[in-house]
DNA sequence: AGAAAAAAAGCGAACGTTCGTTATTTTTTA
DNA sequence: TAAAAAATAACGAACGTTCGCTTTTTTTCT
């Protein structure tokens, strides 16, 4: 699977995201037209994700989203209730983004090894498509409540646990090499991450996500994959 | 090595850690008794890493840190003279421990393979011992200025750069399989990372420091070391 | 089709609160 | 007793949010 052939699997231009995010949040958003509505969402979230990119959701002030979406401070808050709830809001649909493009990929009849390689190019991918949201995830969780951060946590236990599971039936297939799975999963994840959170080192070394993503295969396929040599030796 | 015998190896108790942060910045801080100082400086800097690991340094106000700190607001100028400074102080300290100890463990004429077992480890059991100053430094870096942020930047590019130097050298003495060596030092950096980023995760499991780095070096010769297959086959 | 009225969207000043910091006073130490 | 350390109150600035007013858009009426 190249980058180029996700692409092609999944609706996530911005515009669909701010119209989910405006059907999901009908009781909040005080504004009656849809298209003016996800016109100004798009600049918000926009705004929301260069400056915080920046300095953090917290050093950022509702006067610098204003300036930088270009909405008066009075004209933002029919989208939302306080700055709070705008967290809440971005978190909410990240999340939701992730769970059903993951929940797409990780099914599957083929082989173990097919599987994996599927899921963790599609988290790579989609980390590559909606970069700076997987970014404000990692690094804005922090300020949630504790409940909410709860459920982040949750998120991220649940795509390891997937890979746990895919790792446990290759080794019963006798692809995958008997190891702490739950470690390998982690570990995995951490590559994961690294793309999306270190955005100016690959850009700067002109390394293509399709070339991340193959490079991160190829690693764990040469701890995970049974050898050859494991092979003889039985 | 074991996370024991690296203990063995470093001085880092948290008040050597502040008696350095007193004698590195005698120009702001403006208390005569050493003692008093660095007993002061645990407070506040342990205070600092239980109220940021919650909700991060921009949340976190001066009055949090005082009540934490159980020191005064008056009491805390004397130690720096804002609370931007108060985030420099914190940040070159940890850059300044981090490199101490790598070029301590970066150096030695050993063979490539056990040099970049040392040299994984080493940031990894650093990172056990002192993982406040670890986990702010990476979640606070944005508040630097673009100056600063930049001294923190090349500190990762150098760690990086020294994985490659002995990925090469491994490579032309036949040890390591030809790679993308940056690529390699990445991933291993973020393998490096997850340990300390995800501190609950692996309190909850249960898994060792030892555990955890005999598992990334096992993860990284599968890949890296050339494998008898590999022979074989010339 | 154009005007008027109503609804929706947007603006910006002001509110009450919290912030980082300082100056002065008080307390502690030697 | 003097110096050092600590405490406290207050300052000016900035914050998140609200509210009344203005502008724009849509609907209704002729």
């Amino acid at each position: 699977m190249k980058y180029a052939d996700f692409l092609n699997m999944v609706d996530d231009s911005t515009r669909a995201v701010c119209r989910r995010v405006y059907a999901e949040n009908k009781d909040t958003i005080k504004i009656k037209k849809e298209e003016t509505a996800i016109k100004n969402l798009e600049k918000i979230l926009g705004a929301v994700f260069d400056i915080t990119y920046e300095k953090g959701f917290q050093a950022m002030s509702m006067r610098d989203l204003s300036r930088r979406s270009g909405l008066s401070m009075g004209a933002m808050y029919p989208y939302f209730r306080s700055k709070e709830e705008l967290l809440g809001i971005i978190l909410r649909q990240g999340r939701a983004m992730l769970k059903n493009v993951f929940e797409k990929f990780k099914t599957g009849s083929e082989r173990p090894e097919d599987r994996l390689e599927k899921v963790i190019k599609a988290h790579i991918f989609l980390s590559e498509r909606a970069k700076p949201w997987f970014y404000f995830m990692f690094m804005e969780a922090k300020n949630l409540s504790a409940g909410e951060r709860k459920a982040i946590l949750e998120s991220e236990a649940y795509t390891e646990a997937v890979i746990v599971e895919i790792l446990e039936a290759g080794e019963r297939a006798g692809v995958f090499r008997k190891r702490r799975h739950v470690l390998t999963a982690s570990i995995i994840k951490a590559m994961q991450q690294e793309w999306y959170l270190k955005r100016w080192k690959y850009a700067r070394r002109k390394v293509t996500v399709d070339e991340y993503a193959d490079y991160v295969i190829n690693f764990v396929n040469s701890f995970c994959l049974v050898q050859n040599s494991d092979m003889e030796a039985n």
